[in-house]
DNA sequence: GGTGGTATGCTTTTT
DNA sequence: GCATACCACC
């Protein structure tokens, strides 16, 4: 243990030895937090004698969960491993157990949004909401804030009319949701929330049994996590979170900052650690993220360094358009390659999954492989999911909704006038598949349409006993064969169709590499529920990687490119002056993804779905020290770009000089305002002046170096 | 029930 | 500008 410490830094070291009570860590990007966070779980096993059982790590990501469960198993050795999970498999985890005493079985289906917004569709025809009043998605995002809040039916507010609609939705879709036995993403933590609030015998269990909990990336948890992990840590108060507050990107998710600035108010004894000491940048990128990110008010602040050489500039490049920008991107790529890079090294950001497009094509066009992280997930491709709704249905056979998917895909001549006679009988049967039965033992559907439903019923029923028999990827591959999907797919020459058998093939192969690991059918579908495609990501194929500014947290390239900054874009346009500050720690987090090289690029103008836009340049290339920084591109827009530069300076300089009451003209000629030159820090302005004779010192708000405060005698400053 | 036309709407999306 | 979603029609 003692040679494992020794590659720690003090910091590091002191927060893997912290015992018991409160802990607070800061991590600044890239300062060795998973390793921290590995070490102190292994410490907490090898040396401190804590069984792993007892010990509950909660990440975001099921990535970051694998990353940091392997690092734990490396440190440790075999035997048990602790809890290493997300947040939403640690619930399923804990509900799987405990669900019964809620009302629900323990083969709870796990709905994702897509389902959601069409559980909510139904909801809104039945409560005759028409769509321009509020739409699934709307409806979708409501309640979704609501459950983040921790906001059930119960405590809704329906003080307004849209509150008391939005409400009368909220209780219907849960109602649909306990019928079909199903939980959306937000209700895994909500009704673990609700289960330890009204069964402390069972909360008191789990109390009990976590001694140790750790929770990453505590920057970005909403307020039901915020409950769930502090009334979990009651008990043994033995709570350590790690965040960096400069990185917290998913306030519109619901995350609260507050918890990690405010975590010192909860736990007025929690030791605090800054992990400062950044390995992944150089320090002109570390320093340049660190300048725009400084803009920001609501932040604890943290002075992060580098051992790390200075490294080039970064490189600003100024493009005519979106086009432009793309070859530009993919011929510097090319150059790079050339020079040595390989293509798994570089990384092409933006903000929308949109922008992904043009730099495909001209990746295409250069003949440099690329893969995008996002845009349309694997598991929400439809033929993936028809293939998935049978087997859901199959290990929950409440599942409506997976019912209705499937009961005419592919096409078996049941149409939506036998659908809605059959829903008739849905209350009285108890979902939709055993109205299905209903309606034929009542003689309720007309002969032709009686013997279609029968024969779905018929197929399914035997796919049910083969469950019993059969391991389920041959299972699923039956069903893909026996409902003629696979028919359907193979006769159709499009291109479509062959993508699609495909991703049917892919689902399946994936199916067998888990069966084959020992993992049940419904191990299978809780996981195809809890998984995204940043989680595939695995850096290792030689392929270009491009991905929007959120899916790259947690990860880190050696050059990065950083597209559209453009006002409008990034910022984005839809984000109101309040969420400024957060579209800036996503610039944070960007820049600081970039170990050796970093390329901001904008264009003069773009076409934004269909327009073209002449947008001006993203504030946060402004905020970036221009002594930092090679431009490239139209030079006359360099006067420009000074000239913006000086006048953003100067609004600052203003705002914060405004406590200065009386200025003097002085016998020095300085005076609030002057613009000076100093030898190292190059140009600044003048924001305080103090004292007199050889203890007279002003504070120079620098462009390169920020705010300094400099002896007069030893400063040497020339008016510039 | 499948095809083709037009309407629609488009930030980010750890789970 | 483009993909999807829905409706009308065959």
């Amino acid at each position: 243990m003692g040679d494992v410490l020794s590659s720690l830094n003090p910091m590091q070291r002191q927060a893997v030895l912290h015992g018991e009570g409160p802990l607070l860590i800061f991590a600044g990007a890239g300062s060795g937090k998973t390793r921290t966070l590995a070490h102190r779980v292994a410490h907490l096993i090898g040396a401190r004698d804590v069984a792993p059982s007892r010990i509950l790590a909660v990440t975001f990501t099921n990535k970051a969960a694998g990353e940091l469960r392997e690092r734990v198993q490396r440190l440790i050795g075999s035997g048990d491993a602790p809890w290493v999970s997300t947040f939403h498999a640690a619930c399923v985890r804990i509900l799987r157990r405990e669900i019964g005493s809620l009302g629900f079985s323990a083969s709870f289906a796990i709905y994702d949004d897509q389902d959601s917004e069409r559980l909510l569709k139904e909801c809104l025809r039945e409560l005759d909401i028409a769509e321009q009043t509020l739409t699934p998605r709307a409806a979708a995002a409501v309640i979704d804030a609501a459950k983040n809040r921790g906001i059930s039916v119960a405590t809704f507010d329906r003080s307004t009319p849209a509150g008391e609609r939005a409400a009368r939705v909220y209780t219907l879709y849960q109602e649909k949701l306990r019928r079909a036995n199903a939980l959306d993403f937000g209700d895994l933590l909500l009704w673990t929330v609700l289960l330890f609030r009204e069964h402390p015998a069972v909360l008191g269990r789990y109390q009990d049994r976590f001694q140790h909990i750790l929770v990453d990336e505590y920057q970005d948890t909403n307020r039901v996590q915020y409950q769930l992990t502090n009334v979990l840590a009651a008990r043994h108060r033995n709570l350590c979170v790690v965040g960096d507050d400069d990185q917290s990107i998913y306030r519109w998710r619901g995350a609260e900052i507050g918890n990690i600035l405010d975590f010192e108010r909860d736990y007025p004894d929690a030791v605090v650690i800054r992990l400062e000491q950044n390995y992944r940048s150089t320090g002109i990128i570390l320093e340049a993220a660190g300048a725009v990110v400084a803009q920001n008010a609501r932040r604890k602040g943290k002075a992060l360094w580098t051992d790390n050489p200075r490294g080039e500039p970064i490189t600003v490049a100024q493009v005519d358009d979106d086009l432009e920008e793309a070859r530009y991107v993919a011929a510097e790529i090319g150059r790079l390659v050339r020079q040595g890079h390989r293509l798994r090294d570089i990384a092409v950001f933006y903000r929308t999954n949109a922008q992904s497009r043009g730099f495909e094509e001209a990746l295409v066009r250069h003949r440099l492989p690329y893969v995008i992280i996002g845009g349309v997930k694997f598991f929400a491709r439809a033929e993936v999911k028809d293939v998935l709704a049978y087997l859901r249905l199959l290990v929950n056979p409440a599942d409506s909704l997976a019912a209705r998917r499937i009961i005419n895909v592919p096409a078996r001549g049941i149409g939506t006038t036998t659908v809605e006679r059959i829903a008739a009988f849905e209350e009285d049967a108890g979902g939709f598949l055993a109205a299905c039965r209903l309606a034929l033992a009542r003689d309720a559907l007309k002969s032709v349409a009686a013997e279609r439903v029968r024969g779905f019923v018929e197929l399914l029923d035997g796919f049910g006993r083969a469950l019993d028999t059969e391991p389920y990827p041959q299972l699923a591959a039956r069903i893909v064969a026996d409902t003629g999907y696979a028919t359907l797919l193979r006769e159709d020459p499009s291109e479509v169709a062959r993508d699609r058998i495909q991703n049917i093939e892919e689902l399946l192969n994936g199916m067998q590499q888990h069966a084959t690991g020992g993992g049940t059918l419904q191990d299978y579908l809780e996981q195809v529920a809890l998984v995204t495609d940043v989680d595939s990501y695995d850096g290792q194929a030689d392929r270009v990687t491009l991905m929007t500014l959120h899916a790259a947290k947690g990860l880190e390239f050696p050059v990065v490119f950083m597209t559209a900054m453009e006002e409008g874009l990034f910022p984005h346009a839809r984000v109101d002056e309040e969420d400024i500050e957060e579209e800036r720690r996503l610039c944070y987090v960007g820049m600081t993804r970039a170990m050796q090289q970093l390329y901001l690029t904008h264009a003069r103008r773009r076409r934004v779905f269909g327009d073209v836009h002449a947008n001006q340049r993203s504030r946060f290339l402004d905020e970036v020290p221009r002594t930092l920084v090679r431009e490239i591109g139209n030079p006359a827009r360099r006067w420009e770009l000074a000239r913006r530069q000086t006048e953003l300076f100067a609004a600052h300089a203003d705002a914060s000089s405004r406590e200065v009451r009386v200025e003097y003209d002085t016998e020095d000629g300085l005076r609030v305002g002057t613009r000076v030159r100093h030898a190292t820090f190059g140009v600044g302005l003048v924001q305080q002046l103090e004292g007199s004779g050889d203890g007279r010192k002003a504070t120079v708000l620098f462009q390169s170096v920020g705010r300094k405060k400099l002896v007069l005698k030893f400063a040497g400053l020339q008016p510039a």
